[in-house]
RNA sequence: GCGCCGCUAGCUCAACUGGUAGAGCAACUGACUCUUAAUCAGUAGGUUCGGGGUUCAAGUCCCUGGCGGCGUACCA
């Protein structure tokens, strides 16, 4: 471990190696320059390749070296950037001896270099830069993965910036991400909607039904909660009077993950004065009909198997049909004790202390929610599952809620929302009597957010995206951590982890550096 | 959480019922002036995830811990 004798073997040899032909490299110009001059990027020449060939003018061109190929006195190489691929052409007639051997012998795979040259074809037709002069911008002192079989799914995830160095459809896909978020944006900017931020730590959770991270802010000394909705606040906003406001913002759920499940994740709220829930399912097709368009082939995206199509009005339909339509039984028909048992039938598992409309929840879950691939709008829920959602307006004992789903998973869930601060008192009381008897995820009774509602908040739609999943829908992914760029993973290495332990870190602190 | 499967060179993977750990890519040396998974000849590279056990002998079997994938449960 102290041992000063070079290595021979193995991953430190070629870092070895590599520092140096760095330091060889450094003996004629700059390691690491400030800057570099490009006149295009990969797209560009592309796009403008043959007047850039037909005019013969200097090209400026910046990548990382993705493979060497050379052939005695000539070498091709080929240069990748954000957009794409260019072939570059050495050639020792041209650059001379030591310009030409500097490349050959002293360039690895992964090194970032910037060319400057003039444009041709090759006889096979690949647009190429012939360089004239080239310079090192910064060296790989690491190898690169291997470039012909996928990397492993952990090491795409653990190592983003490898995935995205090595393939071109991972930048392609957080790209659209990028472009899906910027669309959304535009779109609520130009119906109305202002961008706002709300607090990230809260002195209390609510706005959904989730267990919370828990932090501690010192100066206040005091328990925080990363925030699991963003719900209370902007709705803080319309009774201050904000017509329509929304947020894209991160929230933290401290339950479990899989496919659709990030401890972090980004979900996209809006709330509009004067809307009801109607208007939201409206404001929902128009947004998903408008990103189907750009994003997707006339309206329709492919997701898997199913194409979703996006171009037509959505299905609708309420909550208790869409059970019986499952189960062949009207539900609001059948007594709780029946129902238990009818939903054990279908293989539901009834747990003590779940509420009636808890099972009618988990039945949903289990008998409907899959089978529903093209957008569905599922509205008029059981109350006791939508503690901030106004009754309906007809059916006593429902709420005007709806969830819109899309390929088996909940990608919207929207609400009239509750703005009678006393029936919103009762009905986090009733939260806090769930709680009472052991439900953790109950929401928490929020006198602050009551103190607001008491001061008036108008008739308000409101609803809540789920981002992640709305990317996912657009890239035909299947994996959340395939559109998030640095998923939560556990920490790699160390056997010895007793949680940054003052142990651990003496340890660490004292051990010889290598 | 639980269940199943996996972890071998920098990367992707082999190694049968336990018997000297291999290949391709990357690297190194050399040849080659339009290649594109460049090609050709040669070289080097391993604590087989950690720890313990069984055995004459363990990558392989057993126990234990770590990390991951998939399924399942709660949730967006």
């Amino acid at each position: 471990m102290s041992d000063q004798k070079q290595p021979t073997e193995g991953l430190d040899a070629i870092i070895q190696q590599r520092i140096e032909k760095l330091e060889r490299l450094a003996e004629q110009a700059p390691a690491y320059p400030h800057t570099f001059d490009r006149t295009h990027r990969s797209h560009e020449i592309r796009t403008a390749g043959e007047a850039l060939i037909a005019s013969g003018e200097k090209v400026r061109f910046a990548g990382r070296l993705m493979a060497k190929r050379g052939m005695g006195k000539t070498m091709f190489a080929p240069l990748d950037d954000e957009w794409g691929r260019l072939q570059v052409y050495f050639k020792k007639d041209d650059l001379g001896d030591e310009v030409f051997a500097r490349a050959q012998k002293l360039l690895d795979l992964g090194d970032l270099i910037g060319v400057e040259g003039f444009l041709f074809e090759t006889r096979t037709g690949e647009l190429t830069i012939h360089v004239e002069k080239w310079e090192l911008l910064a060296k790989a002192l690491r190898p690169l993965p291997e470039k012909y079989h996928d990397m492993s799914v952990e090491l795409k995830s653990r190592r983003r910036h490898l995935d995205l160095a090595m393939n071109q459809e991972s930048r392609e896909r957080f790209r659209r991400r990028s472009s899906i978020i910027t669309a959304l944006r535009g779109l609520l900017d130009a119906e109305g909607f202002l961008e706002v931020e709300t607090p990230a730590l809260q002195p209390l959770y609510g706005g959904a039904t989730a267990r919370p991270f828990v932090t501690r802010h010192n100066a206040l000394d005091m328990e925080l909660y990363l925030r699991i909705a963003d719900e209370l606040y902007l709705k803080r906003c319309i009774v201050g009077g904000f017509d329509r406001v929304y947020e894209i913002a991160k929230d933290f759920r401290n339950e479990g993950m899989d496919r659709t499940h990030n401890p972090e994740f980004t979900m996209l709220e809006a709330y509009a004065a004067y809307w009801d829930y109607n208007d939201m399912m409206d404001l929902s097709e128009r947004l998903l009909r408008t990103l189907g368009e750009r994003f997707g082939d006339e309206g329709r995206v492919t997701f898997g198997d199913a194409e979703v199509d996006f171009s037509q009005p959505f299905r609708r339909v309420r909550f208790m049909d869409a059970l019986a339509e499952a189960t062949g039984k009207d539900l609001a028909a059948v007594a709780d004790a029946d129902l238990a048992a009818l939903a054990r039938e279908h293989g539901v598992t009834v747990k003590k202390g779940m509420g009636r409309d808890k099972v009618l929840d988990e039945m949903f879950s289990l008998l409907v929610e899959p089978g529903l691939i093209q957008p569905t709008f599922v509205m008029d829920h059981p109350r006791e599952l939508s503690p901030l959602a106004k009754d309906h307006r007809e059916t006593p004992g429902l709420v005007e809620r709806f969830e819109l789903f899309v390929c088996g998973f909940e990608l919207a869930n929207s609400f009239s929302e509750l703005n009678d601060p006393r029936e919103q008192r009762r009905r986090f009381e009733a939260q806090m009597d769930l709680a009472a008897a052991g439900d953790d995820e109950a929401q928490q009774l929020d006198e602050d957010f009551l103190a607001a509602l008491e001061h008036g908040m108008p008739p308000t739609g409101g609803i809540g995206f789920g981002v992640d999943r709305m990317i996912m829908l657009f890239t035909d992914s299947h994996s959340i951590r395939d559109v998030l760029l640095f998923p939560a993973m556990r920490p790699e290495g160390r056997q010895e982890r007793p949680g940054f332990s003052a142990e651990w870190q003496q340890k660490a602190d004292t051990e010889p550096k290598e």
